[in-house]
Parts: structure tokens; C-alpha cells; sequence
DNA sequence: ATCTTACTGTTAATTAATTAACAATGTTTC
DNA sequence: GAAACATTGTTAATTAATTAACAGTAAGAT
């Protein structure tokens, strides 16, 4: 399969979350503007992100709910599943961390890290917290390959390159340091105060 | 002025920040190429963002730190400022307080919101938590026109609804259940979920 | 059975976003 | 002060993403 869109793949996750909350409620088929519906985009979308992952339906009683699912669970998670690490375990690490655990099973928190020895070699929110210095050691060793930062921004230029040379393949960066980093490596990166100020700039928009 | 593209509104605020950094450390100009290695992205794309909100330099020794970020600031900011109320204080909804706080002068959150008799009528986060129940009067009195969402998922679209009622202009929802709300109010969602399964897939792919 | 309707799958068209190309011009070097 | 260079601002080209259009067809109505 070629390689998908970055925003089907993020509209996959949001679809099969919905989908799992329509099983759990017993419906069995979903129309493609039911779909689009609760998602507030079009069924034309729907249809094409469909298309792409390659699955279709010969009803015209819309899709299976549970193949469907099956289907971008395929796309999305690997067999084995994956194992992420977050490093910086404030507020916002403990929101990740705790919203995580128990949830998903193909992608799992197994560790977090702190530099604060209060926090260190303890549980926290359900996951063990180690010092940055087994840092490298407990990714190896657990073979983690996502990295999840939520440590200061004048940390995450550093932290980035440990987490890098222990191997990681994948960061998820909450700070509000853009980091340069090597192409193999896939980054992600969001900035709560750049969506505020997003908000904030369309809100006195729409008041002009 | 025409209303700027999301993407560039993003950047433009991304832009600010490393601006004031540099401004910090004592640096008086920057130029387009400086800007974008530090973003990771072409020196073209900030000049293209920089011409669309209007700012020029004569001199051809890079942008005027301070003059760009406040040209950026004429854009995003209002000039009373805005004020943001989070709802829902858990660790999401903390991490979120506490960043902003003393941080903007321009976008300010005064208030918070929760149902948990423990949390509320008490600061926390340095901000007040309001019980839901006087939502729509603290957001009245207070004027306040952008509301963020960190509650729980089944909770979501109740919050919104109570929000848009008591006349918010602008919804950050960080809960994992779209929003179907009127076009009148501007909304941003965001889900952590759905980000680190998008590094999952992308993992996957380059392994393959 | 046939007709009508409603839904999917897919190609084509459109729109949005990014990148390339390059003219204009200030700066530096000699 | 002339030549070479580096940088900006902007238009044009390209690429990515969304939306429209519509053929094909199962399901239900008559």
C-alpha cells in the first residue's frame, strides 16, 4: 500500500474511535454521511479516506462498523504493537500518560522519565517514572520507539537527541521548541499556545 | 486586511516566540533563512508569510526583531486582549493554565470551571475554579470570549453548547468527541490520541 | 418485474498550500 | 566606484487536499 495522506491517517484515528463508540452501542452498519456527520466534514470525504485504506462494502447498508475497524486497524497499528516513552512528567505528561493507560492496547506508555528525584522510581499515573539517567538503558531494553515530550522548552533540543541516539523512531513533541532533527526520525509536533492564539486571532476576526 | 490562511496565522505565532527569544538574547535581526532553520522550514515560506501581513525591510540586513514581532502582534492580539476560561481541571486542563499564566498579556485565562466540589471556589493553577453551575454568569461578567475544553469526552458537547450560550466566540476542544457547533463561533480541536497514532503509523511505514 | 431511490466508489475539477524562479536592490569587496 | 554577492518581495509553477460530478448498483416500492 502506498503511503497514506498525513490527514487521512489522522482522520482514520478519529473514524475509528467513533466507530468503536457506535459498536459499544450496538449499531452494526454506518452510512458514509453518518460518518461525515459526526465528524463535521463531508461524505465525500468519508468515502475517499475509505477508498484509500482500500476497503469497501457491497450492501448499500453502509459500512460494517466492525470490519471497518479491523480494517484501519490494520493500516494504523502493527502486529505487535508499538511502546512510547514520555519524558517529562508534569501536568502535562500525567494527562497523556493517565489518558493513555488501559486504552489502547497496540500502543502502550511503558515508561516515563523526570529529571526530579521526588518523581523518580515511583508510579505515576499508573506508569513508572525513571530518572533521565536510565534514560537510554529502559529504551533499549523495552524497546521503545515513540518518544513523547513534555518537558521545558529549553530541554527539548537535548532530550530529543538522547532519545534519538537510544533509538527512538518517532517523537511527539509538546514543547514549544521546534526541533531540527534527523529525517528518519518521524516528528510531530503541536503548541497549545500557538492553537489559542490561532483561536484568538479568527475570534476577533469574525468580530470585524 | 484579508483574512490570512490558518497555516500562515500557526507559524505567525510560532514566529513571535522564537522572535522574542532571540530579542532576549540580545539579537536585533534576523534574517528569512535564520527564521526558517530555526522553524525547519524554507526560508520562502516565512517571506511569503512575512509580505502577507504586510511587513517589509529596506535594510538587507534580515527583519527588525523587534518591529516584526510587533507587526505579528497587530495581527494576532486584540488590543484589549482576550480572555480564555478552561473547563474541565484536571492534570490536561492544569497543564494548560499554568502555562499561560504571567506568560501573555494579550490572552489571559481568568477563570476555570469544573463539576468536582474538591476543586472548586479555590485557585488553582493561580486561577480561580468556578463550579459549572455558575458558568454562564463568570462568563458574562468577565467578559470572557474563548473557551477551552479539557473535560471528559461524554461531557464535550453539553460544555460547548453551555459555552456557546453564555456567548463565547471561539471553542479550543481538547476532548476526544468532535464538536458540531454553530459556524458562528470558531473551533479548533485537537486530540493526543489521534497525534501519537499518526507518529505510529509514520513508525511503522519507515520500518517497512 | 420494473421503477425509484439512495448509497458507494472513483475520476475530474477546484481550491489551498507550498515551492521555485527571478527581478530589484542594498552591501561588501576589491 | 564597479563588480560580485546576498537578500528581499513577489509572481508563477507545482504539489497537496478537498470537493464536485457522476456511473454503477443494491434495496425497497409499486
Amino acid at each position: 500500500m502506498n503511503r497514506l495522506p498525513e490527514k487521512t491517517i489522522g482522520r482514520l484515528s478519529e473514524y475509528r474511535r467513533t466507530l468503536l463508540n457506535c459498536l459499544a452501542k450496538g449499531k452494526t452498519h454506518i452510512y458514509s454521511h453518518e460518518l461525515a456527520n459526526l465528524h463535521n466534514i463531508t461524505a465525500v470525504q468519508v468515502r475517499r479516506d475509505i477508498m484509500l485504506i482500500g476497503y469497501s462494502t457491497t450492501l448499500k447498508k453502509g459500512y460494517d462498523v466492525k470490519a471497518l475497524i479491523d480494517v484501519i486497524g490494520d493500516i494504523i497499528d502493527t502486529k505487535e504493537g508499538l511502546k512510547a516513552a514520555v519524558v517529562g512528567i508534569g501536568n502535562l505528561g500525567r494527562a497523556i500518560t493517565s489518558y493513555f493507560n488501559g486504552k489502547r492496547t497496540k500502543l502502550k506508555i511503558t515508561a516515563t522519565f523526570d529529571t526530579d528525584p521526588e518523581k523518580t522510581n515511583r508510579v505515576i499515573s499508573g506508569v513508572k517514572c525513571y530518572p533521565m539517567a536510565d534514560l537510554n538503558k529502559i529504551i533499549m531494553e523495552q524497546d521503545i520507539s515513540i518518544g513523547i515530550l513534555t518537558v521545558p522548552p529549553e530541554d527539548a533540543a537535548n532530550v530529543a537527541e538522547s532519545l534519538i541516539m537510544a533509538g527512538i523512531k518517532g517523537i511527539l513533541n509538546y514543547t514549544s521548541t521546534p526541533l531540527n532533527i534527523s529525517p528518519n526520525v518521524y516528528l510531530e509536533e503541536y503548541d497549545m499556545v500557538t492553537s489559542l492564539e490561532k483561536v484568538a486571532y479568527f475570534v476577533k476576526e469574525k468580530n470585524e
